[in-house]
DNA sequence: CTGAAAGCGCTTACAG
DNA sequence: CTGAAAGCGCTTACAG
């Protein structure tokens, strides 16, 4: 596979590498009708494509974007990245997604690699546990922007969900439907990760709102594969929780599985509402009550956001954090 | 921003750039000691961080393989697709996925930019229609593999799902349960996608093995959004199926939804089964049968598949098409 | 054991 | 209107 490059086709075309560089760049204004044919012809007859690498070695821009996600496994996740994909497209930028596994070591290691990849920003859900690159970012001026989560004195711009209202949405509509014995689990937060606390602080707010009695031990947090276990100890307490506020898809798929298992009914055994709305919801039965986020417009507002920040060479952050609100799908879980 | 280089740290550590590059690429053979140290206290206090953009250019490698899927939104697509990642990462080559959305086009587009790019190779699920680039692909010698998919009289790998013996499975199982009445829906077949072609063809042939009359009016395609109201077509039939193949799991979910709108038991009004696991259906009420596949074996060794062509630069494709077999996953919806 | 030089495939002032 | 030259940040024979 002997590769054309642009020596070839300027040979071909008998003129310069500098004429086709021009004309691949569409800088067509001073040029030739001829030369500009005979350099077509060139291209078309040889099946020359221009080297990237090449091009972005020496444009310092390789027009294309990193996103290094926390956990690929939520479908927040998924739908934010697709929307950022989307925006990126529609303005000819590329987009490298990697998954961090919530683990701050991948992190790292994504966030060194895509920098020496030199792609021109980055969007991060970040683990928290990087301080010291995401400072050096900032020193750097390197474009960055935080998605989902904020990091605690790191002033980087973050977009995130206004997680007290939606753990507030479901509360509300809990007591509406009568309950008073409200339960919520989420997923661990020994990682202080932004919005498990707030989703959790959101619940509390609530409650004492609605005038009910906050109790300690409804509220709990686990690993994935401990929650069905938390989820009976809920159930055994003397008055136990007779609704479940799920904190993400995957404690309330967890909360499904039990039921399912245990031959509990929802929402007659228990009602569940759960913040992040799944792909079943709707034709699951009982069909399933959840917190929506909107996902296409938070990636939306990520890439652009990060877009304008590469274009204009700016890294003051007048924005920081902006908020978007949830939306309440009524369903039958509740 | 101003980026340091291997220039920088070579005046730093006062040695030349060559033996920089000679200690960043760990060729320590015959490097002093003390250059060694010198050289690693130069990077660690300059921030140092090679431009892997450069070094592919000259090396003529990106350690980075594209993948082109034909549809995202299949589970199938993302499983595989997080395998192919999984092999490379631990090969130390990184992945760009890209999503054809069904369109030739976009395949198109993204053979050429991933090329340009200079990735050193690619996995492919075919659109099918874009055999010339798929010709030229084959004539420069570049690694391609295909996957899910073939294409007629292209000589390239292709790493697929027996599909004949899924169906096959899936009407045995029906035929078992007292089914003699079995339908079979699809999505669209108009560009001679593979997979669904094949299971149709195993879903006609288990029929007749099965010494079922065949009937044609059975089996149908259609777009996801039209599913619905070829379910219904089917079940107003004057000889409804009482059970339903789904070729894949877009057609399974219409299925269900089309069910619990229409209040329809399953499986005492209409049994299912679905070619293709989907992520609730061991705790969806009732827990769906599937047919499921291998997803990451078959990314796996899609991955390995192309990382050998890469590494050992061969095209001589000896192996063509690899057939992984299925699995029926009995539950409740049969 | 280390350095000078050439080159990867482009782009971009600048000269004419 | 077009071309020669320098340079992007690396790597790699090769010389010494």
């Amino acid at each position: 596979m002997k590769t054309v490059t642009i020596s070839d086709v300027a040979t071909h075309a008998k003129v310069s590498k500098s004429t086709v560089s021009q004309y691949l760049n569409k800088r067509y204004d001073y040029m030739g009708e001829k030369t500009k044919q005979r350099i077509e012809l060139a291209i078309e007859e040889l099946g020359y494509q221009p080297n990237i690498v090449a091009r972005s070695l020496k444009q310092k821009s390789t027009k294309t974007i990193g996103v290094i996600v926390a956990n690929i496994l939520h479908n927040f996740t998924t739908e934010v990245t697709r929307a950022i994909e989307d925006v990126c497209i529609s303005s000819d930028y590329h987009t490298i997604i990697c998954n961090a596994d919530d683990d701050p070591e991948k992190e790292k290691h994504y966030i060194e690699m895509l920098r020496a990849k030199q792609v021109d920003g980055l969007i991060i859900f970040p683990t928290g546990d990087n301080r010291g690159l995401y400072e050096k970012m900032l020193k750097d001026r390197y474009p960055v922007i935080f998605l989902d989560r904020k990091v605690e004195d790191i002033p980087i711009s973050s977009i995130l969900l206004d997680n007290e209202m939606a753990s507030g949405l479901a509360v509300e509509h809990f007591v509406q439907k009568g309950y008073s014995r409200i339960g919520m689990i989420t997923t661990s937060i020994i990682n202080h990760i932004t919005p498990r606390l707030e989703r959790i602080q959101g619940y509390e707010k609530a409650i004492h709102k609605e005038g009910l009695p906050f109790v300690e031990e409804y509220v709990k947090s686990a690993e994935p594969t401990n929650i069905q276990r938390v989820l009976e100890e809920l159930l055994d307490l003397e008055e136990p929780p007779e609704a479940i506020l799920a904190g993400n898809d995957l404690v309330l798929i967890e909360i499904l599985k039990y039921a399912k298992q245990n031959g509990m009914k929802i929402p007659e055994d228990l009602a569940v509402i759960g913040i992040d709305d799944v792909s079943f919801a709707s034709f699951y039965t009982p069909a399933i009550t959840t917190v929506a986020q909107p996902t296409f417009e938070i990636g939306k507002m990520g890439a652009e956001a990060l877009l304008d920040k590469i274009r204009n060479n700016k890294v003051e952050d007048e924005l920081l954090n902006y908020r978007f609100d949830p939306h309440l799908m009524v369903r039958d879980s509740v």
